[in-house]
DNA sequence: CTCATTGTTGCAACAAAGATGCATTAAGAA
DNA sequence: TTCTTAATGCATCTTTGTTGCAACAATGAG
């Protein structure tokens, strides 16, 4: 395998997680840094079919998912999108409070990092541990199409 | 069938929204007003499964969806879930806007209809139209019973 | 009150995704 | 290089979403 940059980066964040760097860790890996949007689990299989099992991408993607490494978004139709965390979501702290943005024209998922989610406060006898925000809507690109 | 108050409150809501009166929509109708949580696709199975059949209730509460008679909450595994919405959200109007918890414990998701999700600014060139924000934790009961 | 019409239901059937068991293979340590 | 253990691939099953179609029942017309 050849020394990229990014090709380390991967290494250090599966040795970081007590993973080994395997061939399909590190295609999931490198597909899911190269896209901008989160990513459904139906267009990584079809990306990744031919070269891993579908199981064994399921496997990896939970398994990413438990040690922080990527994150699930659900949509709307409650199909799991993917996307690697930026850094500020390192082991212990999954930070999961910024928001997602789904467009309705194009069903991109996007990770608004520039946002977060507002504090809340719970209702007596509640104790929230974590949330999740998506907002539906009209993404850049699609709006841009429309003019 | 009897003449039972909230019977003919069902009545008036299906008709409203141009639905015939039938036994597989008014048991859904019940049992989701009977319960303080959201309802699974599963549970509502489980319930009603005796009574009708499954692809009916699937194409009963997609009915009820698309007429804002019921919402539906995606919970963290993707599994549906459903209740009854509040007066506030009519007919075009279908207010989404009020926070879901769903408890980790007891995996009940509750409809906190006394917070509503805070005005966020969108990032340039994204519009939004609406916004679904599910808070995940331990809710009151299971809180109590730790106790 | 009865009939006709049109919306609804139930059944069969299929597709997609989540999940598990097990034999084989490969990663990494000794 | 060998060994141990984790990871993969394959078979298989379950659950949920979805569609087509024939039978049926809820309402309005007569």
């Amino acid at each position: 395998m050849e020394e990229t940059e990014t090709g380390r980066r991967f290494d250090q964040l599966l040795e970081k997680n007590n993973l080994k760097k395997t061939q399909p860790r590190l295609s999931v890996l490198k597909v899911l840094a190269s896209r901008k949007t989160a990513t459904s689990q139906p267009a990584l299989e079809e990306i990744l079919g031919a070269e891993i099992d579908r199981v064994t991408l399921y496997r990896v993607l939970r398994t990413f998912e438990e040690k922080g490494i990527i994150h699930k978004v659900i949509d709307l139709n409650g199909t799991a999108n993917y996307a690697t965390c930026d850094e500020s979501c390192t082991e212990h702290a999954h930070d999961d409070r910024h928001v997602h943005f789904n467009c309705t024209h194009c069903l991109h998922v996007y990770c608004l990092d520039s946002l977060h989610i507002p504090a809340l406060t719970m209702p007596a006898g509640f104790t929230a541990s974590q949330m999740n925000l998506i907002v539906y809507g009209i993404c850049e690109e699609c709006n841009e199409k429309e003019r």
